[in-house]
Order: C-alpha cells, then sequence, then structure tokens
DNA sequence: CGCCAACTTGATAACATTCAATGTAGGTGG
DNA sequence: CCACCTACATTGAATGTTATCAAGTTGGCG
C-alpha cells in the first residue's frame, strides 16, 4: 500500500491549473485583490500540487517555508497535545489560503480532508509580491481579520455552547460556506468524517454521532448519506446555533 | 453613583501622554514599526483616553471607527450569546491593540478590566498611515497573525483540555506576558475577576475557584491575595499546561 | 462596625465521556 | 457473485468531570 502523497503537477488538463487569471476560484481567494492581468504575477512563483485525502502537508512546527491557496477539495488544520488529544482549528476550502505563521514554523499541522488541489507559493517569492502589491497585502490583512472573527466565533462555540448547539452552529456554517462559493445551500456536504466534525466541536465522536441521530429524530436534519445533510428545519437550527 | 466612564484627555503628567517617541510602550506594540521620530505621526491623529475599570470602549456590533492602543491596564474582549452566556476572547495589556475588525462592524466588545489608558486612532486617518507606511502594515499583519496564533492555542483549550489544565495554561501565559513586558516573572497579577477567568477558560466561577483552591493545597501555587498568585511549582504547571 | 460584593465551599445533578458492542458500506479476493 | 474484511458510524450502559443550586466566608469601604 501507500501512504497518501502529494503531488506537484503541471497538469494542463485539470480545472484551475492554467494563467490565474481563468481560475475558477480566483474571486474567492486573495488573488482577487489582483486586476485583470495582474494575477498572472502569481502563475510566475506557484507550483500546483494535488494532495490525496489524509496526505499532510505540513506539521505544527515545521519550517515555514510555503503559503497556499486551495483550489479544490478540503483541508483541516489541528493543534496537538502530547498525549494525542486533538483541536481542529478550521476546515478550509476552495479560495482560502493556508500557512501564514507568526514566526518562522508552522503553528498548526495541515491535512487533506479529501483529494485536494492547492496552489503553493514559496514564502520568500511570496513576500517579494506582497511588497510590490499592496492591495495584495491589503486583501491578506484583510482575509487575516476574517479568520480572526470566525476564531473567536468558534472560541464562543467551545467555550459555551451545548453538543447541540455546536453541531447545529457548523452545519449554518457549512452550508453558508456552500453559498457563498455559488453551491447550493442544501444538502450540506461532509467531506469530513465524524471524528474530525468531534475534533473541530470539541466534542467525542459518540457524541457528534448521538447528535445527528436525535437531529434526524427531531426532523431537523436528514442523513442522504453519510456525507451528505439537508438541513430542513432552519429555523430551529438557527435557534440553536443563536443567531451568528 | 456614576457609571465607569471613559474620558479623553490631553494630560501631559500622565505617562504615555507624550510624544510617542518617548512612549513607555512603543517597543511592545505596534509603534515599533515606526523609527524615529517617524512615530510622531501617529500623535497627530490620536487621542489619549483614560477607560474606568468596568467601562465599555466598545459593543459587538458598533461600528467600527477607531483602533485602540494600550498603553495600561488591561482591556477584556468577548462575545455573547442572547441568553447571556459569555466567551472571553481575550485579555490584552500594554502594547496590544484593539478594535481591528472584519467588516465596519467590532466582532466583539470591549472592556475596561481595571483602570487602563489607551491611544485612540480614528480608522479613517489610520488607515491613510497604513498605506503611507507599509512597515506599520507589515507589523499589524504579523501582529494579527501573533493574534491568530494564540487564538488557535486557546481553540485548543477550550475544546480539549481539562479545568486543571486550563488555570495552568491561564496562569503561565499571564507570567509570560508579564516577563515580555519587562515585569517579573512572579508573582502572577491577576487585574480581572474569577468571573473574568472562568469566561475566559470556558469554565464556571466555582470551577475556577475549587481550582485554584486545590492547586494551593497541591502547592503548586500560592495566593498572594485574591489577584496575585505566586506560581511555585512550575514543572507540574508545564505540565498540565502541556508545553505550548 | 456593619454592609456588600467577590470569593469559597458543599451537595446534587446533568451532560458529555468512556468503555463496549453492534451495525453498515465499500473494497478485495476467492 | 458472494463472503469476508476493514474502516467508519451508531447505539447502549456506566462513569465522571463540571455545572448548578445553595450556603457560608472573606475583605474592603463607607
Amino acid at each position: 500500500m501507500g501512504l497518501p502523497k502529494i503531488t506537484s503537477l503541471p497538469d494542463p488538463n485539470f480545472r484551475n491549473c492554467g494563467p490565474c487569471d481563468i481560475c475558477d476560484v480566483r474571486e474567492l481567494s486573495f488573488c482577487a485583490a489582483l486586476d485583470g492581468d495582474q494575477v498572472n504575477v502569481l502563475a510566475r512563483i506557484l507550483t500546483t500540487i494535488s494532495a490525496d485525502a489524509g496526505s499532510v502537508l505540513y506539521h505544527e512546527g515545521d519550517d515555514a517555508r510555503h503559503v497556499y491557496n486551495i483550489t479544490d477539495g478540503c483541508v483541516k488544520t489541528h493543534k496537538m497535545l502530547p498525549d494525542g488529544r486533538l483541536q481542529i482549528t478550521g476546515f478550509y476550502f476552495e479560495g482560502d489560503y493556508l500557512g501564514v505563521a507568526r514566526s518562522d514554523n508552522y503553528a498548526a499541522s495541515a491535512q487533506a480532508v479529501n483529494n485536494a488541489r492547492l496552489c503553493r507559493f514559496p514564502i520568500s517569492g511570496f513576500e517579494t509580491l506582497t511588497h510590490e502589491h499592496p492591495e495584495l497585502q491589503d486583501k491578506l490583512f484583510s482575509m487575516a481579520r476574517d479568520e480572526l472573527d470566525a476564531l473567536r466565533d468558534h472560541m464562543l462555540l467551545l467555550g459555551r455552547k451545548t453538543a447541540r448547539e455546536r453541531l447545529a452552529t457548523f452545519l449554518i456554517h457549512l452550508s453558508e460556506g456552500q453559498t457563498r462559493r455559488g453551491k447550493t445551500e442544501n444538502p450540506v456536504h461532509l467531506p469530513m468524517g465524524r471524528g474530525d466534525i468531534a475534533d473541530y466541536l470539541g466534542l467525542t465522536i459518540e457524541t457528534v454521532s448521538r447528535t445527528f441521530t436525535a437531529f434526524r429524530k427531531d426532523g431537523l436534519i436528514e442523513l442522504v448519506d453519510k456525507a451528505h445533510a439537508r438541513l430542513l428545519d432552519w429555523d430551529a437550527l438557527y435557534a440553536l446555533a443563536e443567531n451568528e
């Protein structure tokens, strides 16, 4: 058997591998900061990579050498305690960027949830670009502020919400993410397993599973299959999530 | 009786009210990005304010009109659920900045923990400055990344740590903060009450109090008074906090 | 000296975890 | 094609950590 792996590829047949100005996710990502074909300066320094489900892009503590922009799939970042307890700090999708660290080392590990595609930029070249294009720097700063807000929301969830409230919040956020990316609000795609959801919501896999079951019995959701939930009673779900 | 209040003051007798180039907290804050007397461009647009303990600088959802730089005291930011459950998202001290929001509205409320002093900048003027001084923008971005890391650490705490681990982590972080600001590592000053600590650590006030008592009985700390804890058994505390 | 707010302590209960089986779907090989 | 295997998910029963409810205690201040 082979471990999940990361492939660096110039694969002209795959979408999002052409010039940046025709990229599908351009408007969702920091690339949107660059006008017209200005955006193609990015293409000069990036490598398109493919990450199989489960493959690790980088580990917490590694030298931070690259910044990543997701073009397809889902990537999770997580921090771990020495005894193995895990907290997933975020799920990232097309248009999200990864790897901007405080110091020279990554603050969390990043691992592909499903088969994912990313644009990888060397930090050095990337920093040159941000200085040559202040509008890119502004956009990155703005995205960092968005993420700060999202993390604070998640702190409220982890510190103060019940299991039902956590799951309701999670499902609604995923649905909103789909809408923002031009997909349907329903059904909600769950590329990650129950264990990942548990590690994101600060619960155990059993509690997540039980809460899914409870939501089904209460008519709040319907599980099309394990990875697809249809949200039925939006009012009840919003009430649980508390209008964030 | 009077409500706690915020006073805007040109008070030449108070420290940190003079020109920015002689400010005590300059090296701790974003102001350090500006060299020599360049830093005094900040003075042209800031107002020095004094916030009494308990006074609210801004509420979650308010129009974001100002950015703040703390020069003295402690400020907390928090998010609240409709039913009153609260999560403190951070305690901020001299040199920390506040109020950089995603959109045009503050994402959390900010309230003075004790009597605090701040430099207040109008957002509009501040943004002009950051564009005129890219090194200031870089510094702000770098500080935002620091805070992202800190929030992720706190997510791990909220999602996966026990009450004892949470309190140990908190005490060590406060001590480290004191060291970074040129103060002694011990005793640790706790300007916030037990309720605030509980709302920061995702616990109840009773659990925080019981855990303090347990730490005392176990010889991990000594309480000089309610607001000052001396850390005694660093190894045990670090082991609980899990070497973050 | 007494009051009030903040903190501590105690008893009980609840929600989520832990430990343990059982169920289900996708993939492989006979 | 079906049996088997594995990974993942669900369900059940018991336990435990922390929350809740309820008194007490302390310390600062008028």
